[in-house]
DNA sequence: TTCACACATCGAAAATACCGAATGATTACA
DNA sequence: TGTAATCATTCGGTATTTTCGATGTGTGAA
């Protein structure tokens, strides 16, 4: 019969191993030293391996406790962060940390969060921004719940989680109000020689929008790509360069980027995610964006052709 | 005064929470329920938190204790693998998990790592190549020990690694052997309309030698970006287009790929770099490997002029 | 050598982990 | 509906472990 391994007994271990001495760690764990160097003996015992090894009158890790150490120091930095985050004030959790991907439309973004800051009232939510890759590691590492982003999770690195579409819109090209107008008249080939702004360069949407250019044989100098959403709309607002945007979120560039639609790309579509780590796949505030995410759906993800807007 | 957390305690909940029943993680942990019960409120008591709440006849996990079974997972994950990988043989002490990024040279590679083979018998050597990225996140969680890598660890992603150059050489381009002879004549002008294969888009020697090119005038045609080093030599070899390699292995390049030097790319160079984990600052491979590189760097890394080259 | 220091061992105490028996409450099923 | 099975819990007693004081041993410094 092999008995269980004593984690309070890896705990001291692991204090000891900190402190340099058992000396000293008997100070911070409020023990005398003999009593830990009972315990690190039997934990040695279980093992059927040495931990320490006496050099003079100092132990030194052996190169088993050494290899011990390195996961102590993974398990125990866990149990601190747990302590530190729950005991104490309760608002972790309430507190819903969301990673927003640079690439999503800020204002399809509010679209999906406002529903929950507005339904639960005591709900702090805390939004960090950046490269998909980046917040990919910090999910990973729990340091967000939630992740909006514009392209599924790759799983390049081996990171568990999940990925589920909570939305999809045709892409349509905006422009200046009066841009635009001129462009309406004969889209797509209107488009020809003019310029325009994509978003980042490996973004599947730019990617779609140049293969479409390519298939229409229309020549359009594409004047830059921009990583961020916003920027993108702000170089576009400010006229240099015809940008893509979302149907789903038309009246909200147009009213705030001062531009109108000139036409829709057909057969592009630009997806969004919600990505979550596999253990929380029973979450609260995850189920109820994907419940509404559903629900927008049916309703707002239909295309539009140009013919129907106006300005 | 505030006592420590009982370890074990938690190691029960963390048992019932996955077994879904104290019955059932009674059983597992050969125990009786009431033993558990009582070990379970305890540390209840202690974090003056429920971590269930009875449903019924079940215990079903509070908000506080959902939360802290995830830190569970974590934790207890790291003490699984820990025991795993240490009890029984004690092969883990030997083997050394090294990454590899594909855009390093394979004979760079063997060059570093044979003389640590060599001068200790019974390592065990693992081999994983890849991506950077990629490997910079199995490193974070223990699954390599050591990275070999053409470009220093950009922290990007927030991973606690540390950083070491090991070598550097000046870029060499090579071309098949009547070929290259043809081009040496007036190099570096002969390259005009050349055909050319090169390593990765964002690699920076890539860039810096499409940058190379432009300050000299010279117009090459980029057939290829190749993100594998092993795989751009093949494409040079037979004979798709000029290639650089490193100065460095100038003699492996052109034994192996039946190519010649045509001539080094002024003011390029190549460097190389030991990514370890920040925990493992004074382990004895990656220290070994240092000095070796460092002697290694006073003697090999010279620049060489083309007029010196045979074939 | 002597002293101070650090860890280990021993034996007794205090603390606690554990179990058997019994309770109450819930669910499954006849 | 009633009965049996299941599950968590409470209580009291026992076994084990943890802890400490006293003591021993080896080390390094004065």
């Amino acid at each position: 019969m092999i008995t269980n391994i004593n984690y309070n007994h890896f705990y001291y271990f692991w204090m000891v191993s900190n402190a340099g001495s058992i000396a000293k760690a008997s100070k911070a764990l409020h023990l005398t030293p003999q009593t830990i160097s009972a315990q690190i003996s039997m934990l040695e015992q279980r093992l059927g391996k040495q931990l320490f090894i006496r050099k003079g009158r100092q132990l030194v890790l052996s190169d088993y406790g050494r290899v011990s150490k390195q996961y102590a120091d993974d398990m125990f930095a866990i149990a601190e962060e747990w302590l530190e985050t729950t005991q104490g004030n309760d608002t972790y959790l309430k507190t819903l940390k969301v990673g927003i991907s640079d690439a999503l439309p800020k204002s399809l973004v509010t679209r999906w969060l406002a529903p929950i800051i507005n339904s639960d009232s005591n709900i702090k939510l805390t939004c960090i921004d950046g490269k998909q890759e980046e917040l990919l590691s910090q999910l990973a590492i729990h340091k967000l719940d939630l992740l909006l982003s514009d392209t599924p999770a790759d799983n390049s690195y081996n990171l568990k989680v999940f990925c589920h579409e909570i939305g999809k819109s045709n892409i349509g090209l905006y422009a200046r109000h009066h841009h635009a107008r001129e462009l309406q008249a004969d889209f797509p080939q209107s488009l020809n020689n003019q310029r325009m702004v994509l978003p980042g360069k490996d973004s599947p949407t730019s990617r779609a929008i140049e293969y479409w250019l390519n298939e229409q044989h229309l020549n359009v100098s594409i004047v830059s790509h921009v990583d961020d959403s916003a920027l993108m709309k702000a170089f576009g607002k400010q006229g240099l360069g015809i940008f893509p945007a979302p149907i789903l979120i038309r009246d909200d560039v147009k009213t705030s980027h001062e531009v109108s639609l000139i036409g829709q790309v057909s057969n592009v579509y630009q997806s969004y995610y919600l990505i979550t780590p596999e253990r929380m796949v029973s979450d609260t505030f995850s189920t109820r964006l994907l419940e509404q995410a559903r629900m927008g759906e049916s309703t707002e993800n239909s295309a539009v052709s140009p013919s129907t807007t106006d300005d």
